[in-house]
DNA sequence: GTGATAATATGACGAAGCGTCAAAATATGT
DNA sequence: ACATATTTTGACGCTTCGTCATATTATCAC
């Protein structure tokens, strides 16, 4: 009978389904309450399940967290991959992957902010092994991502790699300065208080600068960097910027 | 009588005394055995107090842990002041800030981890609002220090300003490459197996690379980095260095 | 259909922590 | 020595986490 085919598989089905359902519910809860106000019953009260169900799913509040950062990190990811596969040059490619993690951060900011309590040790201390594994995994994709971007930029010559510094060297350099700016920019301090324009942008000039001070070719001097920033962001993000550009016209 | 006027003051300095006792054995809790196990009733207990005192000295468990973080915090300026005192060139005042948070992050490292829980919403939300000012208020401080430094460059004509970056765009970046950084060194992500070398050495490099991307005299092509790092270290941080190497004897 | 069996859902419960507050203890001033 | 002000205490109420015996539902053989 296929009925014993088709049995589990429905099952599983209907499982990550109400998994999915969880998150989203969970994901809503954060966005608009916070977390001091998440609470497993809360989250049973909303699907409309008990909390023993949600259990099933999540051995604990932080598991259930972190699961949710998965997901996030996930839709990163793929934004990166869109970005990596672009048909143009490593500089290019490596500009527009930092357009990525900006675009991401500014449509969801909120999911940005989130991202960060699985780092702290307070939540990290209660994380099941397989959850820290997921998403100790899912940070190796992207840093594999950009480390394998600037190895092509290497190899194609497009970097010169003979002083003091490697691949490892430039995407740690990159990487710090994107995270970083990233979460300067998130950060309650703000930034326009104390004089600094729009994070965004001066991101953006920092890394070209800094891309710059690699020799990675064709330099910032040899190209018009605004146009390449729009021409990026029509190419690979059209349809986030259309919905970044909705958003502010909704707030203000 | 004098007895009226030390009346007040004893009480007071009774009062910061066990203040402070408190945050020390919190902070050692905290070495200890992580954020998940710190309550306050083990706090109470270990400074043999009752509950109830702990409460006179913080509102809630988050404003004392951020109390904790602002003195780890004022630590911080401590070496950032110095450094930033440091008689050379403003080139090498700014690295030498750069050293400072450097040596801070290594002979702290869980006090740097812990810092962050303090920037997470989940602590956050939960936090007073004078607490709340009171970090905002040493954030601020070491971001002043910093473009303080920077507007001395331009100045005094270390830095030419004529392009599209100001002080704040080159603060930013430098803050952005240095806090992204740490974050990343201090990580628990293995570095050292995605191929990294260690993160200080690297940062150090990347950081010189950005001064020199901002024509910040003297370049670095005519100093030798690796010199000044040392002198600075000397000159300024004999005594952290010190600490950090026996430190090290000590583990390994 | 019906009954046996396996899988799943439930929510009452115990444990633990936060923050409060009336009462006890202590200090101060006369 | 007494009255008054200040400080300390820990029992208590409340919330939340995570568990588990029980109830419910689904599956399947006959």
């Amino acid at each position: 009978m296929s009925a014993q085919a088709d049995h589990l598989p429905r099952k599983q089905r209907e499982f990550q389904h109400r998994e999915q359902l969880i998150l989203d519910t969970a994901q809503n809860m954060l966005h608009q309450h916070g977390y001091a106000q998440l609470t497993m019953e809360r989250i049973a009260e909303a699907v409309e399940y008990s909390k023993g169900t949600i259990y099933n799913h999540f051995s604990s509040k932080e598991d259930l967290v972190c699961s949710l950062c998965c997901r996030c990190v996930s839709n990163l990811i793929e934004l990166f991959q869109r970005a990596y596969d672009y048909p143009g040059t490593t500089r290019e490619r490596f500009a527009a992957i930092e357009i990525a993690y900006s675009l991401y951060h500014q449509l969801n900011p909120l999911d940005a902010q989130n991202i960060q309590i699985v780092k702290t040790n307070a939540v990290r201390e209660k994380l099941s092994e397989e959850k820290l594994q997921e998403m100790n995994a899912l940070e190796h994709e992207i840093t594999q991502l950009c480390m394998n971007l600037v190895n092509e930029a290497i190899a194609a010559g497009d970097i010169s790699t003979s002083e003091n510094h490697t691949a490892d060297t430039i995407v740690y350099g990159f990487w710090s300065m994107l995270y970083g700016g990233m979460l300067l920019a998130q950060s309650d301090i703000p930034l326009e208080e104390l004089g600094f324009s729009p994070a965004i942008t001066i991101l953006w000039n920092n890394t070209q600068r800094l891309m710059d001070a690699y020799g990675w070719e064709p330099l910032s001097t040899n190209t018009d960097s605004d146009a390449l920033f729009t021409k990026l962001c029509s190419a690979l993000f059209a349809e986030e910027v259309c919905r970044l550009t909705q958003g502010e016209n909704h707030h203000g």
